[in-house]
DNA sequence: AAGGCTTACGCCAACCGTAACTATT
DNA sequence: AATAGTTACGGTTGGCGTAAGCCTT
């Protein structure tokens, strides 16, 4: 599992549709068929029904989606974090942030 | 920035060194040192101090470790998450979970 | 001189976009 | 028949392991 795959899979969720998913994430609709699927594997349940009306979550989907937010949410959190303690373009605190 | 990033991240701030966390990682040296380069890099900030006597968090990288694991934490929630809904095998709630 | 982090190199796996296919409305 | 998701294919990118380099102790 990694965050591209959440990404994703949130992104399809909340347009529920892969399509208008793949065009907010810039790329293209079988790229996100593929990560889907690839996550739903390696959850082992699908995440969501695709065949009677339009797109919908399953039960696991559902159940997954607000802990697939909060990662989101956390790595996020990561990059402030850093931002906070090293709020330069690059080069100098790539050299040595050091300590206190 | 993805999970593995943030795993080998923890190892090293863990172990206080490359190769002990490649151990604990079961990969090589040379990936972890790779993985963590491409981390700093992303988050513009080097993340351990390499030089003086051994490997120690910088500033950032004190700030950072918190979050991180914060992170692979949420990730494991969202396993959890699935696997409370979801808890056969494979197959049977990869075709369909469906809702309730 | 030995241990440990980094860089170079070659290989392999994963991802992506285009395009063809399938199914549903 | 048109829209939407999936599968196939080829190309590119990225990560890993081995091995050589470099620096510190």
């Amino acid at each position: 599992m990694e965050l591209r795959h959440l990404h994703t899979f949130v992104a399809v969720a909340e347009e529920r549709s892969f399509s208008r998913a793949a065009t907010r994430l810039r790329t293209a609709q079988s790229a996100v068929s593929r990560t889907v699927q690839a996550l739903e594997r390696e959850l082992g349940g699908a995440l969501f029904e695709r065949s009677r009306h339009h797109v919908e979550l399953t039960k696991t989907g559902r159940a997954t989606l607000d802990t697939a937010r909060a990662t989101l949410a956390a790595a996020e959190a990561v990059r402030d974090a850093a931002r906070r303690t090293c709020p330069l373009p690059a080069d100098e605190c790539l050299v040595e942030t050091s300590d206190a």
